[in-house]
DNA sequence: CTGTCGATCTACT
DNA sequence: GTAGATCGACAGG
């Protein structure tokens, strides 16, 4: 743990103000902070490398694009700062509500950095290869063992189980983006972030 | 690259 | 009750 002493003392959680802003400037300032998960007395986290922002009703690969129709894009409407989670694929997947309530948009989290707690994580994961710790959103959450039962936390909230805390600045030349990933019918503009050269990044 | 496994929710039998 | 869909992960060739 080289950094242990170095991360504790930048450690300052986000307001929640941060959240109140359009999803894809959110996702663009999330990367190079710091996702921590507490976990009783223990606490696991990494930096955000990787993060997709999702435009609610104007955006066909949104969960809340019909509406308020499931558990899902319920949650979708509540107020920045939030935590949503949901299944897919067999996997959990970790977003962040963006915008004042009744704003259907967030951000997902794509993949981090592991930094505090990697030897928890590679027991969470099962494996001890570092590098495909965290690097993809189904990996990230079982690595920080998140499930839905993490449902509607806030991530500024220091009581919080998961919360994200100020790190390091990315130099705005190395914030790369592309389209999402996955998704059957993208917006015609790129919305995932990632931080060029980090080798956490799930794919390129 | 390709297929299989995967947990949950929705929408029909 | 169960088939079908879903923003993945993994093992195998």
């Amino acid at each position: 743990m080289k950094n242990y002493f170095f991360i504790m003392s930048r450690r300052e959680i986000i307001n929640k103000q941060f959240y109140f802003r359009d999803p894809a400037i959110v996702a663009m300032e999330l990367l190079g902070k710091l996702l921590i998960r507490k976990i009783n007395s223990i606490e696991l986290g990494g930096m955000i490398v990787e993060t997709e922002a999702y435009y609610g009703v104007y955006d066909p690969a949104s969960r809340a694009y019909k509406g308020k129709i499931n558990k899902i894009s319920k949650v979708m409407y509540e107020e920045g700062g939030t935590t949503l989670i949901y299944m897919v694929h067999g996997n959990w997947l970790f977003n962040v509500i963006t915008g004042p309530e009744g704003t259907p948009s967030g951000v997902l989290i794509r993949a981090i950095e592991p930094i505090i707690g990697i030897k928890y994580m590679i027991k969470n994961r099962g494996i001890n290869d570092i590098k495909n710790l965290t690097n993809g959103p189904g990996k990230l959450c079982r690595a920080l063992n998140i499930d839905k039962s993490l449902n509607g936390c806030k991530v500024y909230d220091k009581d919080s189980p998961i919360i994200i805390c100020k790190y390091v600045t990315i130099d705005k030349t190395k914030i790369m983006r592309s389209h999402r990933i996955g998704v059957k019918e993208d917006l015609p503009i790129p919305l995932r972030f990632y931080i060029k050269g980090n080798k956490y990044v799930s794919k390129y």
